[in-house]
DNA sequence: GTGTAATTACTCGGATATTATTTGTCCGAGTGGACCCGG
DNA sequence: CCGGGTCCACTCGGACAAATAATATCCGAGTAATTACAC
Protein backbone atom coordinates (compact mmCIF):
# COMPACT_ATOMS: atom_id res chain seq x y z
CA UNK A 1 0.00 0.00 0.00
CA UNK A 2 2.84 2.28 0.19
CA UNK A 3 4.15 4.14 -3.35
CA UNK A 4 7.22 3.94 -4.41
CA UNK A 5 9.74 7.04 -3.33
CA UNK A 6 10.02 7.94 -6.75
CA UNK A 7 6.67 9.62 -6.68
CA UNK A 8 8.03 11.95 -4.09
CA UNK A 9 11.04 12.69 -6.50
CA UNK A 10 9.62 13.20 -9.42
CA UNK A 11 6.91 15.71 -8.37
CA UNK A 12 9.27 17.57 -6.28
CA UNK A 13 12.07 17.89 -9.74
CA UNK A 14 8.88 18.44 -12.11
CA UNK A 15 7.66 21.75 -10.14
CA UNK A 16 11.27 22.20 -10.02
CA UNK A 17 11.41 22.16 -13.99
CA UNK A 18 8.97 24.81 -13.71
CA UNK A 19 11.16 27.67 -13.25
CA UNK A 20 13.58 26.98 -15.56
CA UNK A 21 13.09 28.82 -18.34
CA UNK A 22 11.01 26.90 -21.74
CA UNK A 23 13.21 25.37 -24.06
CA UNK A 24 15.88 24.99 -21.82
CA UNK A 25 17.13 21.23 -20.67
CA UNK A 26 18.28 19.93 -17.59
CA UNK A 27 20.77 16.31 -17.66
CA UNK A 28 19.64 14.15 -14.72
CA UNK A 29 23.18 14.53 -12.63
CA UNK A 30 21.87 18.49 -11.69
CA UNK A 31 18.19 17.30 -11.19
CA UNK A 32 19.74 14.61 -8.58
CA UNK A 33 22.34 17.13 -7.00
CA UNK A 34 19.13 19.55 -5.99
CA UNK A 35 18.28 16.96 -3.59
CA UNK A 36 21.24 14.83 -3.44
CA UNK A 37 19.72 12.09 -5.36
CA UNK A 38 20.95 8.93 -6.74
CA UNK A 39 21.36 9.94 -10.14
CA UNK A 40 20.77 6.96 -12.00
CA UNK A 41 17.76 5.81 -9.92
CA UNK A 42 16.09 9.69 -10.23
CA UNK A 43 17.29 9.00 -14.34
CA UNK A 44 14.77 5.77 -14.43
CA UNK A 45 12.10 7.56 -13.15
CA UNK A 46 12.25 10.73 -15.74
CA UNK A 47 12.44 7.88 -18.33
CA UNK A 48 8.68 6.73 -17.12
CA UNK A 49 7.52 9.95 -17.19
CA UNK A 50 9.04 10.56 -21.26
CA UNK A 51 6.91 7.47 -21.82
CA UNK A 52 4.01 8.90 -20.00
CA UNK A 53 4.20 12.34 -22.07
CA UNK A 54 5.04 15.06 -18.93
CA UNK A 55 8.58 15.61 -19.59
CA UNK A 56 10.42 15.70 -22.86
CA UNK A 57 13.93 14.59 -23.56
CA UNK A 58 16.98 15.54 -25.42
CA UNK A 59 20.11 13.20 -25.90
CA UNK A 60 23.83 14.92 -25.97
CA UNK A 61 25.68 18.07 -24.88
CA UNK A 62 23.15 20.63 -23.51
CA UNK A 63 20.54 17.92 -23.77
CA UNK A 64 18.62 17.03 -20.31
CA UNK A 65 14.90 16.92 -19.39
CA UNK A 66 12.16 19.57 -19.89
CA UNK A 67 8.95 19.82 -19.56
CA UNK A 68 6.33 18.83 -22.39
CA UNK A 69 3.22 20.51 -21.10
CA UNK A 70 2.52 24.02 -19.88
CA UNK A 71 2.48 23.10 -15.58
CA UNK A 72 -1.66 23.78 -15.49
CA UNK A 73 -1.38 20.74 -17.95
CA UNK A 74 0.04 18.87 -15.64
CA UNK A 75 -1.79 17.20 -12.75
CA UNK A 76 -0.18 15.32 -9.47
CA UNK A 77 -2.18 11.90 -10.41
CA UNK A 78 -0.39 12.38 -14.12
CA UNK A 79 2.52 12.25 -12.51
CA UNK A 80 1.34 9.67 -9.60
CA UNK A 81 0.45 7.26 -12.32
CA UNK A 82 3.60 7.51 -14.28
CA UNK A 83 5.51 6.60 -11.71
CA UNK A 84 3.30 3.64 -10.24
CA UNK A 85 1.22 2.51 -12.88
CA UNK A 86 -2.35 3.54 -13.98
CA UNK A 87 -3.64 -0.18 -12.25
CA UNK A 88 -6.26 0.03 -9.29
CA UNK A 89 -4.75 0.17 -5.65
CA UNK A 90 -7.19 -2.69 -4.70
CA UNK A 91 -6.74 -5.84 -6.76
CA UNK A 92 -10.14 -7.70 -7.07
CA UNK A 93 -9.39 -11.47 -7.99
CA UNK A 94 -12.59 -12.17 -8.21
CA UNK A 95 -12.82 -14.86 -5.03
CA UNK A 96 -16.40 -15.01 -5.45
CA UNK A 97 -15.91 -17.05 -8.32
CA UNK A 98 -15.43 -19.45 -6.23
CA UNK A 99 -18.19 -19.05 -3.65
CA UNK A 100 -21.39 -20.20 -3.53
CA UNK A 101 -23.40 -19.17 -6.61
CA UNK A 102 -20.34 -17.53 -7.79
CA UNK A 103 -19.97 -18.47 -12.08
CA UNK A 104 -16.75 -17.68 -14.00
CA UNK A 105 -18.82 -15.82 -16.48
CA UNK A 106 -19.70 -13.29 -14.68
CA UNK A 107 -17.19 -10.17 -13.84
CA UNK A 108 -16.94 -10.08 -9.99
CA UNK A 109 -15.26 -6.63 -10.81
CA UNK A 110 -18.05 -4.88 -10.92
CA UNK A 111 -20.41 -7.18 -9.78
CA UNK A 112 -18.79 -7.42 -6.85
CA UNK A 113 -20.28 -4.79 -3.63
CA UNK A 114 -16.85 -4.57 -2.11
CA UNK A 115 -14.66 -3.96 -4.85
CA UNK A 116 -17.24 -1.38 -6.03
CA UNK A 117 -16.72 0.85 -2.61
CA UNK A 118 -13.23 0.39 -3.03
CA UNK A 119 -13.49 1.50 -5.99
CA UNK A 120 -15.18 4.39 -5.40
CA UNK A 121 -13.31 5.61 -2.66
CA UNK A 122 -10.41 4.72 -4.70
CA UNK A 123 -12.49 7.15 -7.46
CA UNK A 124 -12.67 10.11 -4.48
CA UNK A 125 -8.58 10.26 -4.60
CA UNK A 126 -7.98 10.41 -7.74
CA UNK A 127 -10.42 13.19 -7.99
CA UNK A 128 -8.39 15.56 -5.56
CA UNK A 129 -4.66 14.14 -7.28
CA UNK A 130 -6.53 15.38 -10.77
CA UNK A 131 -7.73 18.68 -9.65
CA UNK A 132 -4.83 20.24 -8.32
CA UNK A 133 -1.67 21.10 -11.29
CA UNK A 134 1.49 22.30 -10.84
CA UNK A 135 0.77 25.42 -11.24
CA UNK A 136 -1.38 25.45 -8.61
CA UNK A 137 1.13 23.75 -6.27
CA UNK A 138 3.62 26.23 -7.35
CA UNK A 139 1.39 29.17 -6.71
CA UNK A 140 0.60 28.26 -2.96
CA UNK A 141 4.53 27.28 -2.57
CA UNK A 142 4.99 31.22 -3.64
CA UNK A 143 2.42 32.24 -1.59
CA UNK A 144 4.35 30.50 1.54
CA UNK A 145 7.44 30.75 0.31
CA UNK A 146 8.00 33.93 -1.42
CA UNK A 147 12.34 33.33 -1.23
CA UNK A 148 11.44 29.77 -3.21
CA UNK A 149 11.56 30.77 -7.00
CA UNK A 150 15.22 32.69 -6.46
CA UNK A 151 16.54 30.25 -4.20
CA UNK A 152 15.58 27.44 -7.46
CA UNK A 153 16.83 29.41 -9.94
CA UNK A 154 19.76 30.26 -8.13
CA UNK A 155 20.69 26.67 -7.76
CA UNK A 156 19.86 25.51 -10.85
CA UNK A 157 22.21 28.27 -12.29
CA UNK A 158 24.93 27.06 -10.03
CA UNK A 159 24.35 23.57 -11.11
CA UNK A 160 24.41 24.38 -14.62
CA UNK A 161 27.34 26.67 -14.84
CA UNK B 1 0.81 1.47 -5.06
CA UNK B 2 -0.75 -1.65 -5.20
CA UNK B 3 -1.91 -3.08 -1.96
CA UNK B 4 -2.09 -6.41 -0.10
CA UNK B 5 -4.23 -9.27 -1.68
CA UNK B 6 -5.17 -9.75 2.02
CA UNK B 7 -7.29 -7.10 2.29
CA UNK B 8 -9.93 -8.78 -0.38
CA UNK B 9 -9.67 -11.71 1.82
CA UNK B 10 -10.42 -10.06 4.69
CA UNK B 11 -12.95 -7.56 3.37
CA UNK B 12 -14.87 -11.15 1.86
CA UNK B 13 -14.54 -13.06 5.26
CA UNK B 14 -15.51 -10.73 7.47
CA UNK B 15 -18.61 -9.90 5.81
CA UNK B 16 -19.39 -13.83 5.38
CA UNK B 17 -18.95 -13.85 9.67
CA UNK B 18 -21.62 -11.53 9.43
CA UNK B 19 -23.97 -14.40 8.60
CA UNK B 20 -22.63 -16.96 11.62
CA UNK B 21 -24.95 -16.46 14.52
CA UNK B 22 -23.13 -14.73 17.31
CA UNK B 23 -21.70 -17.04 19.80
CA UNK B 24 -20.76 -19.32 16.94
CA UNK B 25 -16.94 -19.62 16.28
CA UNK B 26 -15.58 -20.69 12.70
CA UNK B 27 -12.34 -22.15 11.89
CA UNK B 28 -9.35 -21.13 9.53
CA UNK B 29 -10.08 -23.85 7.44
CA UNK B 30 -13.69 -23.43 6.69
CA UNK B 31 -13.08 -19.74 5.92
CA UNK B 32 -10.59 -20.81 3.60
CA UNK B 33 -12.22 -23.70 1.80
CA UNK B 34 -15.62 -20.57 1.37
CA UNK B 35 -13.49 -19.20 -1.42
CA UNK B 36 -10.51 -21.59 -1.77
CA UNK B 37 -7.96 -19.68 0.21
CA UNK B 38 -4.60 -21.30 1.16
CA UNK B 39 -5.40 -21.64 4.73
CA UNK B 40 -2.37 -20.87 6.62
CA UNK B 41 -1.86 -18.02 5.10
CA UNK B 42 -5.64 -16.58 4.99
CA UNK B 43 -4.72 -17.32 8.91
CA UNK B 44 -1.79 -14.98 9.11
CA UNK B 45 -4.08 -12.19 7.75
CA UNK B 46 -6.76 -13.50 10.35
CA UNK B 47 -4.54 -12.80 12.92
CA UNK B 48 -3.66 -9.24 12.36
CA UNK B 49 -7.69 -8.60 12.64
CA UNK B 50 -7.63 -10.17 15.62
CA UNK B 51 -4.76 -7.82 16.80
CA UNK B 52 -6.87 -4.90 15.47
CA UNK B 53 -9.54 -5.36 17.75
CA UNK B 54 -12.11 -6.43 14.64
CA UNK B 55 -12.33 -10.30 15.20
CA UNK B 56 -11.68 -13.01 18.40
CA UNK B 57 -10.28 -16.17 18.56
CA UNK B 58 -11.12 -18.98 20.70
CA UNK B 59 -8.55 -21.94 20.34
CA UNK B 60 -9.34 -25.28 21.02
CA UNK B 61 -12.27 -27.95 19.44
CA UNK B 62 -15.48 -25.61 18.49
CA UNK B 63 -12.75 -22.62 18.23
CA UNK B 64 -11.79 -20.55 15.63
CA UNK B 65 -12.58 -16.45 14.97
CA UNK B 66 -16.19 -14.62 15.13
CA UNK B 67 -16.57 -10.74 14.97
CA UNK B 68 -15.29 -9.05 18.33
CA UNK B 69 -17.85 -6.24 17.58
CA UNK B 70 -21.11 -5.72 15.92
CA UNK B 71 -21.53 -5.10 11.56
CA UNK B 72 -22.25 -1.27 11.90
CA UNK B 73 -19.30 -0.63 14.12
CA UNK B 74 -16.47 -1.98 11.60
CA UNK B 75 -16.20 -0.05 8.92
CA UNK B 76 -13.88 -1.07 5.97
CA UNK B 77 -11.12 1.46 6.76
CA UNK B 78 -10.65 -0.39 10.09
CA UNK B 79 -10.05 -3.88 8.11
CA UNK B 80 -7.95 -2.08 5.84
CA UNK B 81 -5.81 -0.41 8.23
CA UNK B 82 -5.21 -3.21 9.98
CA UNK B 83 -3.70 -5.85 7.07
CA UNK B 84 -1.84 -2.44 5.11
CA UNK B 85 -0.84 -1.12 8.39
CA UNK B 86 -1.69 2.59 9.74
CA UNK B 87 0.94 4.17 7.49
CA UNK B 88 0.61 6.90 5.06
CA UNK B 89 0.33 5.57 0.92
CA UNK B 90 2.76 8.68 0.26
CA UNK B 91 6.05 8.14 2.35
CA UNK B 92 7.42 12.03 2.25
CA UNK B 93 11.32 11.52 3.03
CA UNK B 94 11.47 15.07 3.12
CA UNK B 95 13.93 15.76 0.45
CA UNK B 96 13.60 19.35 0.55
CA UNK B 97 16.29 19.18 3.64
CA UNK B 98 18.96 18.85 0.57
CA UNK B 99 17.36 21.50 -1.36
CA UNK B 100 18.09 25.30 -1.35
CA UNK B 101 16.84 26.97 1.76
CA UNK B 102 16.39 23.43 3.68
CA UNK B 103 16.76 23.47 7.03
CA UNK B 104 17.53 20.03 9.52
CA UNK B 105 15.21 21.58 12.38
CA UNK B 106 11.60 22.03 9.81
CA UNK B 107 9.23 18.90 10.11
CA UNK B 108 8.84 19.30 5.80
CA UNK B 109 6.07 16.25 6.18
CA UNK B 110 3.79 19.20 7.80
CA UNK B 111 5.90 22.25 5.52
CA UNK B 112 6.26 20.49 2.17
CA UNK B 113 3.29 21.82 -0.28
CA UNK B 114 3.16 18.72 -1.95
CA UNK B 115 3.36 16.43 0.92
CA UNK B 116 0.31 18.33 2.65
CA UNK B 117 -1.58 17.78 -1.12
CA UNK B 118 -0.91 13.85 -1.30
CA UNK B 119 -2.12 13.84 1.96
CA UNK B 120 -5.51 15.70 1.53
CA UNK B 121 -6.08 13.34 -1.40
CA UNK B 122 -5.69 10.29 0.78
CA UNK B 123 -7.65 12.06 3.66
CA UNK B 124 -10.59 12.15 1.10
CA UNK B 125 -9.89 8.54 0.20
CA UNK B 126 -9.95 7.10 3.90
CA UNK B 127 -12.86 9.32 4.84
CA UNK B 128 -14.61 7.51 2.30
CA UNK B 129 -13.75 4.26 3.59
CA UNK B 130 -14.70 4.81 7.23
CA UNK B 131 -18.08 5.63 6.04
CA UNK B 132 -18.83 2.34 4.98
CA UNK B 133 -19.33 -0.21 7.75
CA UNK B 134 -19.74 -3.72 6.96
CA UNK B 135 -23.48 -3.79 7.74
CA UNK B 136 -23.79 -1.25 4.73
CA UNK B 137 -22.05 -3.39 2.68
CA UNK B 138 -24.45 -6.47 3.60
CA UNK B 139 -27.54 -4.23 2.92
CA UNK B 140 -26.57 -2.95 -0.26
CA UNK B 141 -25.73 -7.26 -1.40
CA UNK B 142 -28.59 -8.56 -0.20
CA UNK B 143 -30.38 -5.62 -1.95
CA UNK B 144 -29.07 -6.46 -4.94
CA UNK B 145 -28.55 -10.21 -4.61
CA UNK B 146 -31.29 -11.55 -2.27
CA UNK B 147 -30.14 -15.21 -2.49
CA UNK B 148 -26.98 -13.91 -0.51
CA UNK B 149 -27.75 -14.78 3.23
CA UNK B 150 -29.56 -18.38 2.34
CA UNK B 151 -26.38 -18.95 -0.03
CA UNK B 152 -23.90 -18.26 2.66
CA UNK B 153 -25.13 -19.88 5.93
CA UNK B 154 -25.67 -23.03 3.67
CA UNK B 155 -21.96 -23.35 2.94
CA UNK B 156 -21.09 -22.29 6.20
CA UNK B 157 -23.18 -25.16 7.38
CA UNK B 158 -21.69 -27.78 4.97
CA UNK B 159 -18.36 -26.32 5.62
CA UNK B 160 -18.30 -26.63 9.57
CA UNK B 161 -20.96 -29.82 9.52
C1' DG C 1 38.36 34.22 -43.09
C1' DT C 2 35.10 30.55 -44.06
C1' DG C 3 33.05 26.19 -44.94
C1' DT C 4 33.48 21.33 -44.03
C1' DA C 5 34.53 17.07 -41.95
C1' DA C 6 36.35 14.32 -38.21
C1' DT C 7 36.58 14.15 -33.24
C1' DT C 8 35.19 14.27 -28.67
C1' DA C 9 32.63 14.95 -24.65
C1' DC C 10 28.07 14.65 -23.06
C1' DT C 11 23.37 12.72 -22.42
C1' DC C 12 19.74 9.48 -22.42
C1' DG C 13 18.15 4.58 -22.41
C1' DG C 14 17.81 0.05 -21.26
C1' DA C 15 20.14 -4.31 -19.40
C1' DT C 16 21.88 -6.02 -15.17
C1' DA C 17 22.66 -6.90 -9.67
C1' DT C 18 21.00 -6.22 -4.97
C1' DT C 19 17.94 -5.50 -1.30
C1' DA C 20 13.25 -5.29 0.81
C1' DT C 21 8.54 -6.72 0.81
C1' DT C 22 5.01 -9.69 -0.06
C1' DT C 23 3.41 -14.31 -0.38
C1' DG C 24 3.24 -18.92 1.25
C1' DT C 25 4.31 -22.98 4.45
C1' DC C 26 5.25 -25.50 8.58
C1' DC C 27 5.33 -27.00 13.33
C1' DG C 28 4.73 -26.23 18.34
C1' DA C 29 1.75 -24.49 22.55
C1' DG C 30 -2.54 -24.57 24.52
C1' DT C 31 -7.44 -25.66 24.99
C1' DG C 32 -11.70 -28.06 25.30
C1' DG C 33 -14.27 -32.06 24.54
C1' DA C 34 -14.55 -37.04 24.71
C1' DC C 35 -13.54 -41.23 26.53
C1' DC C 36 -12.43 -44.46 30.14
C1' DC C 37 -12.58 -46.10 34.69
C1' DG C 38 -13.79 -46.44 39.42
C1' DG C 39 -17.31 -45.74 42.83
C1' DC D 1 -25.95 -44.52 36.93
C1' DC D 2 -22.59 -40.71 38.07
C1' DG D 3 -18.24 -38.20 38.95
C1' DG D 4 -13.43 -37.44 38.10
C1' DG D 5 -9.22 -37.92 35.76
C1' DT D 6 -6.69 -38.84 31.61
C1' DC D 7 -6.08 -38.66 26.88
C1' DC D 8 -6.50 -36.94 22.34
C1' DA D 9 -7.94 -34.26 18.51
C1' DC D 10 -8.54 -29.63 17.20
C1' DT D 11 -7.30 -24.69 16.83
C1' DC D 12 -4.57 -20.65 16.98
C1' DG D 13 -0.03 -18.38 16.91
C1' DG D 14 4.34 -17.29 15.56
C1' DA D 15 8.78 -18.93 13.34
C1' DC D 16 10.68 -20.13 8.89
C1' DA D 17 11.30 -20.31 3.47
C1' DA D 18 10.26 -18.95 -1.50
C1' DA D 19 8.74 -15.70 -4.91
C1' DT D 20 7.97 -11.18 -6.37
C1' DA D 21 8.65 -6.22 -6.59
C1' DA D 22 11.29 -2.17 -5.47
C1' DT D 23 15.87 -0.08 -5.27
C1' DA D 24 20.28 0.87 -7.12
C1' DT D 25 24.05 0.62 -10.52
C1' DC D 26 26.55 0.25 -14.83
C1' DC D 27 27.69 0.54 -19.68
C1' DG D 28 26.50 1.18 -24.62
C1' DA D 29 24.04 4.01 -28.57
C1' DG D 30 23.37 8.35 -30.29
C1' DT D 31 23.78 13.38 -30.58
C1' DA D 32 25.47 18.01 -30.91
C1' DA D 33 28.99 21.12 -30.09
C1' DT D 34 33.81 21.82 -30.90
C1' DT D 35 37.97 21.60 -32.96
C1' DA D 36 41.15 21.06 -36.73
C1' DC D 37 42.03 21.61 -41.42
C1' DA D 38 41.77 22.62 -46.27
C1' DC D 39 40.46 26.08 -49.54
Amino acid sequence: MRMSQGVEWALHTCLNLTYVESGQAVPTAALAKFYALPPAYLNKHLQALVRAGILSSTPGPRGGFRLARRPEAISLLDVVTAIEGSGEAFPCDQILREGPGGRPDVDYRHACVIAGAMRHAELAWRRELAGRSLADIRAEVETRYPDTPRNTRERFAALLG
